[in-house]
Parts: C-alpha cells; structure tokens; sequence
RNA sequence: GCCCGAGUGGCGGAAUUGGUAUACGCGUUCGACUUAAAAUCGAAUGAGGAAACUCAUAUGGGUUCAAGUCCCAUCUCGGGCACCA
C-alpha cells in the first residue's frame, strides 16, 4: 500500500524550489506579462494566520496558472515593517524594533516557504530597510517640492499623563485608553499630504476601475463630493456691542439649496469656527466661551452619539440677503468645523436637523415661499474628504526629511543626502514634549543644510535641527507596488523601463484597506503620473477583495477568545500545505467571510489522497504509461474519458478566470470520482495533476515528475464536448415530464422530437389533447408542451 | 436614518445568459473489507407518499410557455456611511 505523505512530498519539493529558484519573473521578456500582488502583511510575532493563507493562496493560484499558460509571471512579496505594535514591544521589553522585526520577517518567510508558494524571493521588499525608506522620503520631497505636503495647524488628541498623541479610536468617553487620565485637544502643526488636489479625478475615475462595487461605492462616499453654493451673509450693522472695525462684516456660509434662502431664519456656526470670539458680545460672552470649550472636550464620537441638539446664542444678527431681515446667529456643535465653512444658513423648514434644532430653541420656522431667479452666492464644489494627515510621533516609522532653521521655517533634506536613517537610540519611549523617541537622538538631531543667501547668492552651510516626526505608514506603502518592477535599483525609486513593462499592477488581491490604502495609492499614482514619472493613472486593474476566515462558530479568531487557528499547526499535524491550500480555496466563494471547519478540512485531505492512489497506489506510473500508449502504441484503453478530460479542462479554466475557487476545487473532485469508477490512463493522471497544480503544487509536481510530464495548461478540444447523443428534456407545462436520448441532429429537427416525445408514456399522460402550444429550445435542449 | 449585498437540505455551498433546483464537500444511514476498530471502498440521503405524484430556493403578489434567477411589496441577516448643510 502506497499511501500519501504529504509533509515528505512537501518537503522534496520545497528543497528544489529553494535550490532552483525556478519562479523568477523576467525584465522584459517576449510572452505576455501578469503581475500579481497580495497587500503585503505586516508581520507580526505570531506569524502568519489563516486570513493571510487565504489572501496568498488566491494570488498563488492565478500566479500559477498564468505561469502554466505561458505568461511571463510577475509575483513577488514585502513586509510592511514599520508600525506601533514593533514600537510598543520595544518600549516593553527593550529589544529594538529594528531586531524584532528581523526576526519577524525571518520568520514569515519560512512560513511562506512552508506553503510552497509561487514567489520571485529575489524581489523581497521591506519597508524599513534604509534603502527602501530612502525612496519613500525621496516621494515625499517630490510632493513637497510641489506643494502637496504642507505644514497645517490642527487640533490632535493629547493625553498630559501619558504625553503623547492619541488617534480619535484611542479616545474612550473622553479619556485615554491607556491610563484612563481625561485628554485634552492640543493644537499642533502637523504635515499633510494635499489629496484634496485630486479628488475630482479619484471620483470620477472610480466607475473605470474593475473593482468590486462595494470598494468603489466606499470611495465614493469617503470622498463626498456635492456642489451647492457659498453665500456671504453681511452681519447686521448695530449687532456688534464691541463695535472694531477691523472686524470682518460676512460670514461665508456652505449650501447644496441656494434656492431655499427665502427659508433662512438664522445661521449656525460650528464652535472652532474663528468668528465666534468675535460675535460673542458682552452678555453672551460666558455661556459661549463655555459652550466651545465644552465641545472642544467632547470627542468626535461624542459629539456624533449625542443627536440631541445643542447650542447657544451669540448675541450677533446677520442679514438674509434675500429677504433682508435680520436673522440671530447661534453656535452649536452640529456643524462641522472641518466641512464646507463651518458655518451654515439654517432653513428649518426644509432641513431636518434646522428644524429640530429650531423647535428646541423656538427660532422661527418660515416656509419657503419663494425661490429666487438667480442664484445666490456663487458657486462651490465641496468634499468630505479631508487632507491625509502623516506626522506621527512615533520612533518606529520612516523620518519625515524636513529640518527647520532657528526661525522654525521648514527646509529638505537634500536628496543627496537621503535616506535620512532611523537613529538608534536606548529607551523607545516619546519624551515629554510630545515628540517621538527621535527627539533624543541629541546627536542626530544637528543637521547642516546648505541654504542660498538671498542677497549674494552664495550658498552656505547652516546648522538645523532634524523634524522628529515620522510618517505614517500608509506613505511607505503608496509606492512599494512601483518598487517591486526593480526592487533593487538604486539610482531611482523606480527603473522607468521596468515601470513601462511590468506595470500596472494586473490582479491586487486584499482583504482590508478599503478606502485608505486603497485610494492613497491612486492618489500618488496620479501625482507621479503627473511628474513624467510613471507612465498610468490608475495603478491596479483589477482588485479583488477576499472575505475573512472566521472561528468555527462563526465569530472573529482572536488571541483573547483562544479561538485562533494556526496555518502552520494545520500542516504540520499531517495535513500537509497541498490540503490547507485547497481547503481554503474549497471553503466557499473568495469574496465572503467563511467559518473554518476542521471535518471539512478532511474531506479536501481525503480528496487529495485520492488522487495520491489514483496515480501512485492503484497502478504504478510506470504501468499506467505503458498501457495508455505513452512508452508504446497501444491505443488508449479507457475511450470516454477523453470528453470528461475536456469538460473537466474547460471547467477548471473558465473557474479560475472568473475566480470562483471554490467550483474548480468540485471540479476537479467530480473528475476523480468518475475516474474511480472508469479507471484512469497515465493522460488522466497527467490532465488531472496540471489542473490541481495551482491548488496543490506539491502533490500535482510529483505526479507530474513520475509521469514524465511538463506543467503547462492543458486546452480543452471543444469538439470532444458534443457527444453523439444529446439528452432532450421534455417538459408539460414548464415540468419534467420526461427524458429523450436522441442523435444530436434530432436538434435541427424540430418536428421529429415533438413526435418522438409525444410517443413517451408519461408525457402522454399530461397531453391528453393537442397543445396549445409548443416551445422548443435548442440551446438549452428542452421541449414544452402548452396545454 | 441612508446606501449596498445576501437569504437555497441537518451544515458549508452549486446552478456562468430566465430552461432538468439541491453539483461538490461535511454529517448521517446501510453494506464490503476486518477478530474488532480506524482507514479505505461501494450505496443511499430536500420533505410528504406504498407508488403515481405533490410540495419545496425568507414571505406575499406579479411578468413569462418556463422564475432560485426578472419586477413590486414585506421580513430577517451582513456590510458601509452616518448631524457632511
């Protein structure tokens, strides 16, 4: 008895593949490109789990099948390095971020390996490796340099115990995650990436992209554009008790109704709007002063839970240009400071919220009688969409490239004088002023940056001192799809020639990302495109979104619930990677989440031993080769399964082009259980392993080998699929009511199948008179009977 | 609240263009092999019915010769957005 090892078979080939390095994609080579890429992970302590199997296998498969094909197969790997969780560990523990994740990484690649993996591992790319990061700040002084990162004051979450910035989740009821001391908001100058510039063109070129609806619909949505109009509203003359001058005389308000003015019975201002201090007069003065800081207070999610309206009176009036009355101005937290102008014209007869808000504080509600012939205000496009803040105060994450000279003016790092590397430094801790532990790198922080004198013309040296900030790590992983067509050039951040072949990406396969990743990517394609720099628009064809694998109860695996299923414990119990592999493909459509189920598990095991006997147990290659012809002349044995050869090709092929998995693992399940009941000839075995291949490589490989077969895809013979006799369903009303087996000509000829069907017993007992009518369907070979 | 997506056996799911509903797998039952068990192999498996047949794709209508698939309404679940003026 020849039973199946897998974990032996596995490791043979493992070996090879280590040796040979046979899945390296080639610059510029004449057969037809595919580049496919997974979002590369980051790779945590706990290494890979079955979420990553999932996303990898999908990426896997096709880069296998492409390969099979004849393309010329682009599929390399990364690791998204940079990030809290190394940072956090290392102000527990001391061990550097640095040494961490090597060992982190060291450690996911052997995994991959273990999965057998189609993977160009000449192409490995790493976030924070000096020369990777190098050209991330690199793209940073190119959208510097045209004004698409800029400094901006902006409230940040603080927490004064813990000193540090918090992000708006780390903020619970008002107080911090971490030691639970109630935080404040804190203005701070940050760096932004300008986004904003290209939302008109992120929109609209949203509907071309082959991405599933519900990705594109979330962008949409995340960028939030509406027209409507801005309108000034001139504030009333006498409303003013603290009567300067110099003080601005209109607040510009935002509206998509310009047409509802003859509504508007009051304006609202949002309480960080910069006006309010100076509307405030004597008697209001208190209540809003306190009324802001309150809501300064409350977070975001606060602000948004409690529906219940609130605000207060300013004391201040503006006039309604349409009606010119006099209208009160209130403040209330409902508005936001951060869309359109922070401010609006109420029209509680028209709006919801107005009215409510209205009601509360018994402000007038006026239909809208009128509309106005011409528009008022002019007009405006506004977006929800916000400028993509990057400064983090966090050691662990690549040096922003700026220094700022004594008057606190901002200067780049020359490009010469890149990458401007990650100090070490002893304790990771942020220190007390609210920057990153960079900031104790003394030594590292003195930097001289030649200047220009703007009088001479001379340049000199002038000592600076080094941005402690760090970017997010989104920006670090906006360009690594460019990096992969020539990961390791040095002159560039990406060889042109290179960009031309290999990109854009054909197939991106993720489960996570939606609208960050996901839109900062396009974002920077379009701007390098702009530079000359990249020769597309658009940086991913096709994208597909793969569904999370879920505990076997259906809930998310977590490290808390102990409900955590590991990859590697899976194949190391005997299972093997072939069976994880295809049991994940096997578990449903990729896109949906699936609950992980270990019988099910078993049956793909079963399965695959199966095909194992088929080939190795039930005969011997050497016999089977023999009598199918392959090593002498006799004719093949076993006739019919030639057409199951090829519906099981077509089937498989057209599955995985239009990645439905999960139906070409069945597929392939339904050809060996007839080949369990036909018998199968060395061809079988040798079609059956090129068609698993993808799926499960090992045990497809070692087939091949024993049958002295290449790998490439097979093409299905079309014309094996029309058999002599077709099967004609006949139908009484729309209901089976029988079966013919009929010569396929008998489809041209109408006439003769309504006779032959009518001489069928059981149709003769529902058509007891003429039909009314008779519906034949040649394509789909069914016979109705109207009666 | 608004916008998407989905609802099919005991379970995961299949049905690609309106044309044989329930492929494939799990589970269950029976049989073979075995002293026995496991493994393996074979058979059965939507419900009712002895059978003919009838009824079944969340619910109620509709269109059609024919509906899981299209249309209308309702219910349930999942996801996204959520005071965006």
């Amino acid at each position: 008895m020849n039973r199946y090892e897998p974990l032996k078979i596995e490791q043979k080939w493992q070996e090879k593949w280590e040796k040979e390095s046979p899945f390296r994609a080639l610059d510029g080579a004449k057969a037809p490109k595919k580049f496919l890429a997974e979002m590369f992970p980051y790779p945590s302590g706990a290494g890979l789990h079955v979420g990553h199997v999932r996303n990898f296998t999908i990426v896997d498969i096709l880069a296998r099948f492409y390969a099979q094909k004849g393309f010329n197969v682009l599929r390399p790997f990364g690791y998204d390095t940079f990030g809290l969780p190394a940072e956090n560990y290392a102000i527990k523990t001391g061990v550097s971020p640095q040494s961490a994740t090597k060992i982190n990484v060291e450690n996911f690649r052997k995994q991959l390996k273990r999965l057998g993996y189609y993977i160009d591992w000449d192409r490995e790319i790493n976030t924070s490796n000096p020369e990777y990061y190098r050209w991330t700040q690199w793209c940073f002084l190119q959208l510097y340099k045209k004004g698409l990162a800029y400094q901006k004051e902006s409230y940040q979450w603080w927490c004064p115990v813990d000193q540090t910035v918090l992000a708006n989740e780390q903020v619970e009821n008002g107080h911090c995650w971490r030691c639970g001391a109630e935080v404040e908001k804190k203005k701070m100058k940050q760096w932004f990436f300008k986004i904003t510039e290209y939302a008109d063109e992120l929109l609209e070129e949203i509907d071309s992209l082959d991405w599933p609806d519900k990705i594109k619909t979330m962008q949409k949505n995340w960028i939030g554009k509406s027209t409507g109009a801005e309108i000034e509203f001139e504030l009333a003359p006498d409303s003013q008790e603290t009567s300067d001058s110099s003080t601005k005389t209109a607040i510009t308000v935002f509206t998509t109704r310009p047409d509802t003015i003859f509504g508007a019975t009051f304006l609202v201002l949002a309480p960080e709007h910069p006006l309010v201090p100076l509307l405030a007069t004597e008697n209001t003065r208190p209540a809003v002063e306190k009324y802001c800081a309150d809501s300064l207070k409350k977070s975001e999610i606060e602000r948004q839970e409690n529906k219940e309206k609130t605000g207060v009176f300013t004391g201040s009036y503006a006039i309604n240009p349409a009606t010119g009355e006099k209208i009160p101005i209130w403040v209330a937290d409902y508005i936001l400071s951060g869309y359109g102008t922070g401010a609006i014209m109420a029209v509680p007869a028209g709006d919801e919220r107005d009215r409510e808000f209205a009601e509360k504080f018994n402000l007038e509600i006026r239909e809208i009688e009128k509309t106005p012939e011409k528009p008022f205000g002019k007009e405006k496009t506004t977006y929800r969409m916000r400028d993509w803040l990057i400064s983090r105060q966090r050691y662990w994450g690549c040096p922003i490239p700026i220094a700022y000279d004594k008057s606190r003016n901002p200067h780049p790092i020359p490009e010469d004088q890149l990458p401007v590397l990650i100090p070490e430094v002893s304790d990771y801790k942020p220190d007390n002023t609210g920057r990153s532990a960079l900031a104790k790198a003394t030594d590292w922080l003195k930097v001289k940056i030649p200047v220009v004198d703007e009088k001479t013309g001379e340049t000199h040296l002038e000592e600076m001192t080094r941005e402690t900030d760090t970017l997010d790590g989104y920006a670090c992983s906006s360009w690594y799809l460019w990096r992969y067509a020539s990961p390791n050039c040095s002159e560039f951040a990406w060889d042109p020639e290179k960009i031309a072949y290999w990109e854009p990406l054909d197939i991106y396969c993720g489960a996570d990302h939606a609208v960050a990743h996901l839109l900062y990517i396009r974002f920077w394609a379009k701007f390098f495109a702009d530079e000359g720099k990249l020769p597309f628009r658009e940086p991913v064809k096709t994208l597909l979104y793969n569904g999370y694998i879920n505990a076997p109860d259906g809930k998310k695996m977590s490290k808390s619930k102990g409900n955590v299923i590991d990859p590697l414990d899976v194949i190391n119990s005997g299972y093997g990677a072939d069976t994880l592999r295809t049991y994940e493909m096997f578990i449903g459509p990729y896109d949906l989440d699936a609950a992980w189920n270990p019988r099910s598990v078993g049956g793909v095991h079963r399965f695959l031993s199966r095909v194992y006997a088929l080939a190795f147990d039930k005969q011997t290659p050497e016999n089977a080769l023999k009598n199918s012809g392959k090593t002498d002349k006799a004719p093949e044995e076993i006739p019919q399964n030639a057409p199951l050869r090829a519906k099981t090709i077509k089937r498989v092929t057209e599955d995985i082009e239009r990645y439905s998995f999960n139906t070409a693992v069945s597929a392939l399940m339904e050809f060996v259980n007839d080949l369990y009941k036909s018998g199968a000839s060395a061809e079988d075995i040798i079609i059956l392993a090129k068609l698993l291949k993808p799926f499960a490589p090992h045990l497809a490989s070692e087939i091949l080998e024993a049958y002295h077969s290449d790998d490439s895809w097979p093409v299905c013979d079309e014309s094996l699929l029309e058999s002599d006799l077709v099967q004609i369903i006949v139908q009484v009303n729309g209901k089976l009511r029988g079966k013919l087996s009929l010569p396929a000509e008998f489809l041209e000829n109408e006439e003769e199948v309504k006779k032959l069907a009518l001489e069928d017993k059981n149709v003769q007992k529902f058509v007891k008179t003429t039909p009314k009518k008779t519906i034949f369907v040649k394509k789909a070979k069914l016979l109705n009977f109207v009666v």
